[in-house]
DNA sequence: TGGTCTCTCAGCCTTTTGGCTGATGCTGCT
DNA sequence: AGCAGCATCAGCCAAAAGGCTGAGAGACCA
């Protein structure tokens, strides 16, 4: 039999080339494509059908990985997609684990704990790094300070120094919603100002 | 003959595998260790004596890149350092450069640029991805947007949360040259708002 | 000595932001 | 059916921030 067909999505090429050689010294793994772009993986996983989709979240130009997540998962497919990222921040992990990951691993994880991971998400388990279900685990805990999928995209363009109408245009939303929003996110955050608001997204939820 | 010596450093074991993997197709590249962290290229270019020292600036914990460029240098080695990193931010290019770095790539240069930059490092040549060179060039082009100490003062405090009261109150100053200084900061940064003037000092500026 | 830069401050006016209250439609759970 | 959470929107008011002009004091340099 062929072992557990895997798909590399990164646009860092030494991160795909890293992965192959990594999961080529396990005999169950076959590492069927590598894509550097949302778009590719798309492709890839129509033709390919991976039991497994190992993608990173940033991803340079065009789609990120949260999209192609969102995109792969509306297409109905059978594939576990496990993200592979180098930060932890809050947003991203509830914003992958709701666009449909199956897993959350930071790059800096050891082989096993990788192997293990591809190996738990084909039988429908989900598996994680030890920071990523901390913070999650953290979240739970403290569910009033959860910000909503939808919230954490405000936050996450409010870093980039958009004023409350170029938000609403952003989200094609009118600008007393981002108002709303915003004075949801101080209080969760504990904040009072949108600059404070910034700067705690970026220390304290990694954002940049 | 042996062919160009190279000294591994990243803190993710992927990164360092592709690496490895994609220099092992050069004849000429001999990998002749990997490192995780600052301390340990420390010890590795002290009994091995590589020609390049490969470089990630990001790591983890204890010792950043920088510092260990610093350290490499004043220990008065021979070896050509190449920062190898995702992202080429102003102050990161800078104090890399300042720090004795002969050439900054960005992961996701192709392999023959990466080649390219190696062998040329061995022979006293700085090479640079495009972004990268760009940036520096815009840099000498526009001395006059530097900002002055006070307002290097205040735009660090500003990333930080402050209201324009909180800064008077912070620098022992009255709100009205707060304000000031802040339409200066403006002005040389090339933005409208403060949220704006926080963004790009982090990410231009590399605050945080 | 005169010019330039930096830091300091003021007043006036417009735009933006934030606090508050209340309301609607949708979804998911019970 | 009912309730809770989420996302959406409106209006009103106060506070904060930003644009503009002008100006004085001290430092540095030609």
């Amino acid at each position: 039999m062929t072992g557990i067909t895997v798909l590399l999505v990164d646009d860092h090429l030494v991160v795909r080339s890293g992965l192959t050689a990594l999961l080529g010294t396990q005999p169950d793994f076959d590492v069927v494509a590598e894509a550097a772009s949302g778009e590719e993986a798309m492709d890839l996983v129509e033709h390919l059908s991976p039991a497994v989709v190992v993608m990173d979240l940033a991803m340079g130009a065009g789609m990120d990985g949260i999209e192609a997540i969102k995109q792969l998962r509306q297409r109905n497919r059978r594939q576990a997609i496990l993200v592979f990222s180098t930060y932890d921040s809050d947003a991203d992990i509830v914003r992958a684990v709701d666009a449909g990951a199956m897993g959350y691993l930071l790059k800096d994880a050891a082989p096993d704990e990788i192997f293990a991971a591809i190996r738990g998400a084909v039988q429908g388990k989900s598996v994680m790094s030890a920071p990523v279900a901390s913070r999650l685990f953290q979240q739970l805990r403290n569910p009033a300070e959860v910000l909503t999928p939808r919230e954490a995209e405000l936050l996450s363009l409010l870093t980039e120094g958009l004023s409350n109408r170029q938000l609403g245009q952003r989200l094609f939303i009118s600008e007393a919603t981002v108002k709303t929003h915003l004075a949801h996110i101080y209080a969760k955050l504990g904040v009072e100002t949108r600059t404070a608001a910034i700067a705690t997204a970026i220390r304290r939820e990694g954002m940049r």
